[in-house]
RNA sequence: GCCCAGAUAGCUCAGACGGUAGAGCAACGGACUGAAAAUCCGUGUGUCGCUGGUUCGAUUCCUGCUCUGGGCA
């Protein structure tokens, strides 16, 4: 939790607007950096985002992962039409469900967004819960090079396939041990990208990391890191959130969804929480009910990843909402 | 009221000729560089319902009680 790190807790109260007058004043305070906005799924970022970009006259650029696909909105939270057009939104609906998103291609839209943003004396705040790509952008990672070739992946996800993980891993062992460790044995998605890469590029990833370091972090970033305590009010939030997509029509849009892609399950946007569960439903594995608790579930669990991720960050400025 | 079954982890349950207990799920901790709402790793958190008895020792056997489920009246 959060409050193992007192000193980095910018304010603490039960009360979101005085967690966003602290924000505001540290941003008031702070011009010249973007401010960003993150924390764990349904801690109420969007909300805070959307009342700072209302006071300063920002525009909010999205850092979401499932937000980017058009016609995703209910089960990802989508802001509303309303707000998307009292405020400039960014990074949102940009893709269709069955195009590819990854960090890399994140970061460099970004990257190119933000200098625009600032080129037009507009202020970008940067908001989401993709935790990954929020750290790539604060750590001002750079990918260069190719994008992935789902040929070569399928290539070789069939050689590792055929040769055994732990063989695979042993192998990546013997090339490159500094990946080795961080890569389990029995992680077939990390082990198969590995030689994905080495293939690719010839390199080892160990060596790609190193270089993505290489120069400047091109923007000045002041992040903000929102979350809860204790982290059962969080999880009652998310299930009543949950609760909400359904009424909303989650079932509707999804069954709408996929009636308009031929093969679903090649179709990134369709492995997001709360769509992946559903599909399970109307195709009759189990209940509605049990697609709910399965959403409820998959969610809170992400929660807790997406606090993993950011507790190992010392540059986040905690506001802690106190239930 | 009587008969039967049950009461063990947050939940569903397993278990031991008597030597203070373990599975699944949940929960918790962690890793993470072009799939990240993905992928993967680790951890048992317990008055074994209460009471008395037998015993070196009882969660286990026995008595009584309480509660729950089922059956009979």
């Amino acid at each position: 939790m959060p409050t193992t790190r007192k000193e980095a807790i910018l304010c603490q109260s039960d009360s979101m607007d005085v967690l966003f007058n602290a924000l505001l004043e540290r941003v008031e305070s702070h011009k010249a950096s973007i401010p960003v906005i993150t924390g764990p799924t349904g801690s109420g970022k969007s909300n805070l985002a959307m009342m700072l970009a209302e006071r300063i006259k920002g525009e909010i650029v999205s850092c979401d992962a499932m937000q980017v696909y058009r016609g995703f909105d209910i089960g990802t939270a989508k802001p509303t039409i309303e707000d998307q057009q009292a405020i400039p939104h960014h990074m949102i609906d940009i893709l269709d469900p069955c195009e590819a998103m990854s960090v890399a291609s994140y970061v460099n839209e970004v990257t190119d967004l933000l200098k625009r943003l600032l080129g037009d004396r507009k202020r970008p705040i940067l908001c989401g819960g993709s935790v990954q790509y929020i750290s790539a952008l604060l750590d001002g990672l750079r990918f260069i090079g190719d994008s992935p070739d789902a040929t070569l992946r399928e290539e070789v996800a069939l050689e590792v396939d055929e040769k055994g993980l732990e063989a695979s891993w042993k192998a990546i062992e013997r090339l490159d041990p500094k990946s080795a460790e961080v890569i389990a044995p029995t992680d077939r998605t990390r082990i198969v990208r590995f030689f994905e890469m080495y293939r690719q590029t010839g390199l080892l990833k160990s060596e790609i990391n190193l270089r993505s370091r290489e120069g400047e972090v091109p923007f000045n970033y002041l992040p903000f890191w929102l979350d809860w305590t204790p982290r059962a009010a969080l999880y009652g939030a998310i299930n009543a959130r949950v609760d909400r997509m359904f009424e909303a029509g989650l079932v509707g849009e999804v069954k709408h969804l996929s009636e308009e892609v031929p093969r679903v399950e090649q179709c990134p946007a369709f492995r997001g929480i709360g769509y992946k569960e559903v599909l399970g439903h109307l195709d009759g594995q189990y209940s509605e009910d049990k697609a709910r608790e399965n959403i409820a579930q998959s969610t809170r669990r992400y929660a807790k990843r997406q606090q993993t991720w950011l507790r190992k960050r010392k540059d986040l400025q905690i506001l802690l909402f106190h239930r």
